[in-house]
DNA sequence: AATGAATGAGGCTTCATTCAT
DNA sequence: GATGAATGAAGCCTCATTCAT
């Protein structure tokens, strides 16, 4: 390796490190205000950087959102995948809801998710990555649900696989709402529904019973 | 009337007409911008007046936030009501998908909805009210399942009631979410998907254990 | 006095009352928050009437602010006059103090009068008004030094009255200051100040002491 | 010094000159209009910088009024440490008329006193400075007075010190008015009004009674 | 690479005033 | 005589961004 191309991997491992400040910071920062009430002089402070130096990693703003979307992106798919590694499908369940809520700062987040969701209507470059990404992750899950109860799936139909991904897709966003709107919820009450839920989704009439 | 009391009831009417017409302007704004993104200026070039014209009815901005949002809690509450006075269940819901989806600029909306309850994970004062609501509504359709079939109801023991009822709140929301990041899913899927939910949700296989 | 006249007279008298009103009103916002920060729609309110009306009495804030002045003005020629009429005058210079700290909304008030003060080294016509008003308080208090004793004078040498008198306005126009500074002065302070500089400034060296 | 001290001494040395043309301008602004009147965007033009830009130096205008406000109380201390400092107590009196009069825009100046005291009726924290301020200056003035002649004082009794400095204190304020009101009047006249009103205060007849 | 200084556009809100009735 | 509606200018302040070093 040349000095310079050494030159340039060390900086570009720098690089890498200051944009990943700056996103954490933003990530906390959006967080906390919402996309548009924080500003980038908090981001900075919370990133412990001057505001200006932001500017050599970013062209701006909107570029953080959209790096701080494309980062929620890949979380949310990571998410998923670890539904259906999960032994306990059901309390895997409820453990994203708990993910929902408990706002670990550098992962997935509800008020993020949900500002995400709302700005994809305004956004088209937004609007198209949130597609993408939610395709991809129906996708996995279709081919987890019709997978053979052999290779750890579920054993459904292709044509119902897909149904039921888009329903658990749908309810798991519905928990991200319910997080935020009562984040005091009783955890047993809400295991219950996620338990009953799943219930009735994998059970007898027919179409193999996957619960638990 | 006396010419006294006629023109306090035309001034009050004046006054309300007013009001309307921001708030619609407002919503129509904050739909289109975001909360925080859509500026007075805006709203009252959208409503056709003066800004300092809309503080003669509103004390700031944060008080039409938080009518556009009671607003919301309204017709939210109108939604739920719809749902279970249909004769078709299942229709009613797609139905409310669609509601979601097309932005009547003066009823639900989705992107609204969102931001409301990111917002009510910073602002407490919407916090309470949208968690007044989210209690109403459920106890309304819990009050519902557990009705007979007689009076028109799903005949739910009381407990299992509760529970569905957040099933089918946390449901709906998530088709919220979905109405925003999927506009076009193809309403033959999105169909296909309510009616499955909605069958195995209440079908007969002994009501379902609510387990733990 | 034909219909006309008398309805003439009739408007005018209540024009009158309505302007004293609002100068009534005009003068408490003023003492309160001072000339520029008390708004119009302030000094409607306190005058319990529309702002528009008070358009129909003068023509803009301005004009009040000047019709305060004036009204101070003769309250101020009111106040010298009460000084020597006194049978104690140093009692009365007391008094004077506390009339000056306790603002009777409708009085001389020291806060008005140090606004005006400042006023009047930028708008020319006030700083007229002033001067006038200050000349004509000074011949009086003059004419009241210079008169024998038999007349209820001081019988001072019209030069040395003419000094004397502007002694006496400066240290009166100093306890307004001090009055608003302190006003938790305490009085038997203050009593004792007043009483040792009008002793000293009428007493013995020849001049012909005066005291009490 | 090490480049960065030296960058950090630079930069404060640049903060506080800019803090300081800020403040010269505001203090022209607020003696030409008064406080209220006077806004941001005339300080900034004044003090030839962007309004903004004045935010990065002092948290908001009343910040810079509190700023000015202390800045007088200095120059009105040392006026008064002037004062029995002198050789001629008498001049320095009517110099301390003119120094009222003649408004150098960075030094006390009457119309900023008054409206100085007129806001401290009405803004505590202003109140509280003018107050402490005064005490101080009020005890230098009693402790010269108090002071033995060989130490250049006038070896008054202590209680009679503390009186006069009020005498003295409040005949000052009271020019300070005059200079305002009446900034033509004729400096022989004022002249022989200083040096009567110190001749009658510290001439012999037994010091004076202090009653009551 | 990093900083503090600087900017101009725009944020929300209040003002004195005029208009129509 | 009196009112509520309406307006445009201006108020203070914050923002994202760029500049010079």
């Amino acid at each position: 390796m040349s000095q310079r191309t050494e030159g340039a991997a060390r900086r570009s491992e720098r690089a890498q490190a200051q944009s990943e400040r700056i996103l954490r910071a933003a990530q906390k920062c959006f967080i906390e205000h919402g996309f548009h009430a924080a500003g980038m002089a908090l981001v900075a402070k919370t990133a412990g950087m001057n505001p200006s130096l932001i500017y050599r990693y970013f062209p701006g703003k909107s570029a953080i959102i959209l790096a701080i979307v494309e980062r929620q992106l890949v979380h949310a798919r990571a998410s998923i995948r670890a539904l259906h590694d999960a032994s306990d499908f059901k309390e895997s369940m409820i453990e994203a809801f708990c993910l929902w809520r408990d706002a670990d700062p550098d992962m997935m987040n509800a008020a993020l998710f949900l500002e995400m969701s709302a700005e994809a209507s305004r956004d088209p470059v937004i609007a198209a990555g949130l597609r993408a990404s939610d395709q991809a992750i129906r996708d996995e899950l279709a081919a987890w649900l019709s997978a053979s109860a052999a290779d750890g799936g579920k054993g459904l139909p292709p044509e119902l696989a897909r149904i039921r991904a888009i329903t658990l897709q749908t309810f798991m966003e519905g928990l991200a709402i319910r997080s935020l709107r009562e984040p005091d919820i009783p955890l047993a009450e809400l295991s219950a529904t996620v338990t009953d839920f799943v219930d009735r989704l994998f059970s007898n009439p027919g179409l193999g019973s996957v619960t638990q």
